[in-house]
DNA sequence: ATTATCTATAGATCTATAGATAATGC
DNA sequence: ATTATCTATAGATCTATAGATAATGC
């Protein structure tokens, strides 16, 4: 197997959560996104991607096992990355459970305008082999959980209000995960802007007047 | 072209849009329906679907124009029945915008879940055609619309709170939207548990304390 | 030696149609 | 006549690999 992943460890204080720089992905595997991201998993074939990167079909069969490790590998960059924000931001609200739940959901929407292509790919997840699917799905869950935890304490302490809290994060994570799914990046808004909308939106959905 | 759509004039007084009964689909279209559940509009042959209804491939060509004109035709149905589900519900709730919103929330989310397949294949409708897309488009516009209106009245007469009405209709949409993505008929809970728990959710969402 | 690419091709599968055939309704 | 199905097939496209070739690094 020719496939290898780079390991850059970036110790956890030092990421800048809400800088967007351009993602650190191959040629390839940015015409692959781009090419995911127009027509789908499916609807993206091998040929498609090597066009669009001037290459031939073989050269991305050397850096990849299969089509389906191309997709593993785009999703798995993208949750990391998300991860490691959402962990940022998590930590940058301190002990102020308000400050935590804005700067998460702050986080999660910048994501999903700033990496949009990414988080819409979230979707094609389904198509990936069952041990593929776990592997993704294992980073997507410590995002939710972050999430979840910052939701439960709130309610615990009082700050926020919610009848079923783990069905409200349910709902503020599919809410933020829509985002990727209208946002263009040559619409009127800008991602900070839409950002703050749903920070204001998604305090409400936990009883917080913003 | 062989096929046709048979249309059923129901009066709008005489929808019950909570009571669901089983999807009235040819074989072909319940069958294409549950294929492209599984794997995607691309993600689906003509001979995957043929072969789940027992027949051949041109007896699918036979109603239908296209693998396209299959999903179409589930898109518009399953839209149009929410359509018509989501009028229902509003008016139901008369003069009372809270009811409306709770009413119409209830709606789509027991949709989400009622016809999960059919709330699921939202996302394919991205493959269709640019007139075919624009054809689905515009009846699923109708049913945000009738949401969008009732958040904008409430937040008018002061009894809902909305810093950005029309981002906070999306939001709404958003959740609602997702639940088809998760729920699973032999899950623990109940499309009407389920559905009530949203109405409480997007309740504080608006600003209302359930 | 290793890395990264290429040409050429295998073998399967895809959507769609041509034309035949049977069953139904007038 | 109309409706609904079939067998057979066209022609394109799909994923993936075999084996050759060039460029790079020691």
């Amino acid at each position: 197997m020719a496939a290898r992943v780079r390991e850059v460890v970036v110790p956890d204080g030092d990421v800048d959560w809400r800088r967007y720089d351009a993602p650190a992905l191959t040629p390839l595997l940015q015409a692959a996104l781009e090419a995911f991201h127009e027509g789908g998993f499916h609807g993206t074939s091998v040929r498609d991607i090597a066009r669009r990167v001037g290459q031939t079909v073989p050269a991305m069969y050397y850096h990849h096992d299969s089509k389906e490790g191309v997709l593993l590998a785009l999703l798995v960059e993208g949750i990391r990355d998300l991860l490691r924000r959402v962990e940022a931001a998590a930590a940058d609200g301190g002990d102020d459970v308000r400050a935590r739940f804005s700067y998460v959901v702050e986080a999660i929407a910048l994501h999903g305008t700033r990496r949009v292509r990414a988080a819409a790919l979230d979707g094609e997840s389904r198509y990936l082999s069952a041990d593929n699917r776990a592997q993704y799905a294992a980073v997507r869950k410590q995002v939710e959980n972050v999430l979840a935890d910052i939701v439960d304490d709130g309610v615990a302490s009082g700050a926020f209000h919610a009848s079923h809290p783990a069905e409200t994060t349910r709902a503020i994570l599919g809410t933020l995960q829509s985002i990727a799914r209208w946002y263009r990046a040559d619409g009127p808004d800008l991602p900070e802007e839409i950002a703050a909308r749903y920070v204001d939106i998604c305090l409400r959905t936990v009883g917080v007047e913003p």
